[in-house]
DNA sequence: ATCGTACATCGCAATTGAACGATAAGACTA
DNA sequence: TAGTCTTATCGTTCAATTGCGATGTACGAT
């Protein structure tokens, strides 16, 4: 189950309460906008790490971008870390790693259905 | 790219202007909420079509439980038809089947930059 | 014909999300 | 020190989301 969601998945990283559902919804809430799966694309390409050149790559405001990349650290598949004047993003290859896992653990659970019932 | 988001995914289904980003992101939003996610799974646990009893599996409300799997039917990956006094759900394994190859083909497009670099 | 059940939809309130411009903070450079 | 460049954060605006109760609608049964 999940408990609801109101207030809004409060606490949520923190919380050892957290269901498998809401855990997994959170991440996939992280993936769930075009500027953001664009920001992780851009990110595996280049191995090296960037962050102005995210901004340059997208139709987007430098401050949007700021926000998006935040709301992908906090999700925990990216990491930024500062490099002098600028800040130096990656993504973590283990926590992508573990949500491919769980996503196909999700996708596993659900094939025993394979025929529709309508 | 993905021609920013403004207003808010517009029209999306429709419109064959989508680009891939804004069509994986879609049907991310869809599945990226706990109470969704549990409906998915209730779908797949019943190989008969239900939904009064989707309602009595959550703690939620009959009206929003029906909004969600609005949500879930516009997104494409759960199908509803008219049984009588009652409405018949169900996984739509095709659109399950291709969403599951889709995060497949992203995040092997990921998977090159195996090591992270900050 | 009327009642009850089962869903869907409407209307509402509160929260969150997305986007932007403006500004602040930090780090090099001259 | 002053200036520039880069990024984060603040404040604002508008739209979308989430949730609920109430109402509507359709079907079956009495």
């Amino acid at each position: 189950m999940y408990d609801k969601c109101l207030p809004a998945m409060p606490a949520a990283a923190d919380s050892a309460f957290e269901t498998d559902s809401t855990q997994l919804a959170r991440r996939l809430k992280a993936l769930a906008h075009p500027a953001r799966l664009s920001i992780i694309e851009i990110l595996a390409e280049r191995d090296e790490c960037i962050c102005g050149e995210i901004v340059a790559d997208l139709p987007l405001a430098q401050s949007t971008v700021s926000q998006h990349l935040k709301a992908l650290k906090e999700a925990g598949l990216v990491q930024g870390s500062v490099d002098g004047p600028r800040t130096c993003y990656c993504l973590d290859p283990a926590a992508v790693a573990a949500l491919e896992d769980d996503l196909g653990a999700f996708f596993d659970d659900l094939s025993p259905t394979a025929a529709d019932c309508c």
